[in-house]
DNA sequence: CACTCTATATTTAGTTC
DNA sequence: GGAACTAAATATAGAGT
């Protein structure tokens, strides 16, 4: 038989729902994959599922840092608005900012892990809480963070 | 005419590469739904174009904390493994973590602010930071996390 | 441009090995 | 349980409006 039309819903079916997802997750990537070459745009994408070990992360992270490198590269930097000993400082003020980023980004770290160590004693599934728990969370900080510094911008420009 | 096959490569027509992103964006994000409803599994993905003005974020946040009820909702929790006074006890230690690391996400998030406001006195281009810096970060400290996590469980089980 | 409209390329559900 | 097969469903390139 051909091909049937599926509902959108959960697949009732463990196995079936198993062999769709590495089907569709494949397919997905070579499409992001297209995406991202056909049209010169960065992407990436992250599933969370119990059928894999690892959470599935596109592209990889040796190529993220690549692109995040070449972006680098090209920074579009404007004619400064402030002179150069201004700029000389707020370089400096920017590293020591960075280091403090640094520092309370291992502090988040420690502290997310021994919430999720936590959770497992308490007994809940270890691969539920290591693979479910994170990505929505970090996706939540980033908009929270973009929805932040548009609000700082706006306020800025009036 | 209809479809033709398509090189993997950059469209050099710029008003092709437009219209192609918006059909395949389009495409691919319909594609994430279908996955993330049909196997139930946890998705996300993000977009950065310079044809759209906001980043494409999938879900949305309310989506997204739809979603993390849900899963709270059905904990899938085992049998435990411990004392139910001790399981009592966890609770509250969780939740005291829990306190913790909003604390901590806002310390964070206002550091980032701070520093990506920095880089705009500094004169560099403000779109380019809100919209390139940090979802390779983001993702970046998610692997970090997950690496760490994994190393930890690891050692635990030994 | 931004839509709609097909003809064809591509994906994939169900089946078979 | 996974890999290959195949027919149907779907996505989409290019054309037309």
């Amino acid at each position: 038989m051909g091909r049937r039309k599926v509902k959108h819903e959960l697949i009732s079916n463990e196995y079936v729902r198993k062999v769709t997802f590495r089907k569709r997750k494949a397919g997905l990537l070579k499409k992001l994959d297209e995406l991202v070459t056909l049209c010169g745009v960065i992407a990436c994408a992250i599933i969370f599922s119990s059928y894999d070990d690892q959470p599935e992360i596109w592209p990889s992270t040796s190529e993220t840092l690549y692109v995040l490198e070449e972006l680098k590269r090209l920074p579009a930097r404007k004619p400064g608005k402030y002179m150069v000993d201004q700029e000389v400082f707020l370089s400096t003020s920017i590293s020591k900012l960075n280091q403090q980023l640094q520092k309370q980004r291992q502090k988040n770290l420690r502290l997310e892990l021994e919430l999720m160590m936590a959770g497992c004693m308490e007994g809940m599934d270890l691969h539920d809480l290591k693979y479910i728990r994170n990505p929505t969370e970090s996706i939540q900080f980033l908009e929270e963070m973009i929805a932040s510094v548009t609000s700082e911008i706006e306020h800025a420009d009036n």
